[in-house]
DNA sequence: GCTACAAATGAAAAGAATTATCATTTATAT
DNA sequence: ATATAAATGATAATTCTTTTCATTTGTAGC
């Protein structure tokens, strides 16, 4: 079950964003699509009915939406990223939200899990991408 | 326990990869810190030592090191990011990594593992972010 | 050690993605 | 209806990454 459009318009406004068509035109595509969208293809498909509409609205929409957690947002490649030397064996990582820190975990949490869903989806499961994102001792101290 | 410098430059060389003297900086420098490097900062701490070596090896030798695993790429926010509708409640991704589909399973795998590294690190966790990478049926059936 | 040659490099340009700026328009509370 | 702060579109500016290309260099074979 997806959030509706409704109480997506119902939350951005009890949160004192006006209700502008070109958000309703936004979140209205995001609602209809059942794929996850780029920013680039989102602003394809809104403009197909709203011609006008700028790119930099597009971003701040969708920066307010996310902000909220009206939409989810996946990472997949591309550029926000950070290297580190590998660990043979498998590691996943805990972030510090305010200064960075990482901290690098191992564990097989995942492989009954990876078993599941390949049995149920058919997809041959390459690998996993697990972070924890959170706040460290120190920095729940400055706060 | 990390991979260590050498059996990266091994790794390279058994690949056919040459080895110079960037490419050993480079190593080196992720070798030596145990943060996690953007290739920006990578590219200020290896011109320390090798004052005349460009970004564009920075990038080069990261996709190479990446391709092999001998590095480890870490998401943090950032740019490489799509949008969908969020769902009440938890879920995660099953992403093909040929055709790009995504598919939402929903769940509480991780309940355990956040309450433990609670316990262990000090963190005060806000959320995660788990995601599979594999092949769907269908592009399994193209390749 | 020399040589040949493909591979790698640095510099610079190009490209892609995102954010900031600013004058104009508009949703909304009154 | 009106006033006002917020939102918009266009554009410029940033930031990040990749490409291009002439030059340099690591390495296998002698």
């Amino acid at each position: 079950m997806r959030l509706s459009e409704k109480k997506i318009t119902t939350a951005l406004k009890r949160h004192g964003y006006k209700l502008t068509p070109q958000r309703r035109a936004v979140i209205g595509a995001i609602a209809s699509s059942p794929d996850h969208l780029t920013p680039a293809a989102l602003y394809q498909k809104v403009r197909q009915d709203h011609p006008t509409i700028g790119l930099a609205t597009i971003y701040r929409t969708l920066e307010i939406l996310a902000k909220l957690e009206l939409i989810c947002e996946l990472h997949a490649g591309g550029s926000c990223r950070s290297y580190t030397i590998a660990a043979p064996g498998h590691h996943h990582h805990l972030i510090c939200a305010d200064c960075g820190e990482v901290i690098d975990f191992s564990g097989h949490y995942l492989t009954e899990l990876e078993e599941r869903l390949c049995r149920e989806t058919g997809f041959e499961i390459e690998g996993h991408l697990l972070e924890f994102i959170g706040r460290c001792q120190s920095c729940q101290q400055n706060a």
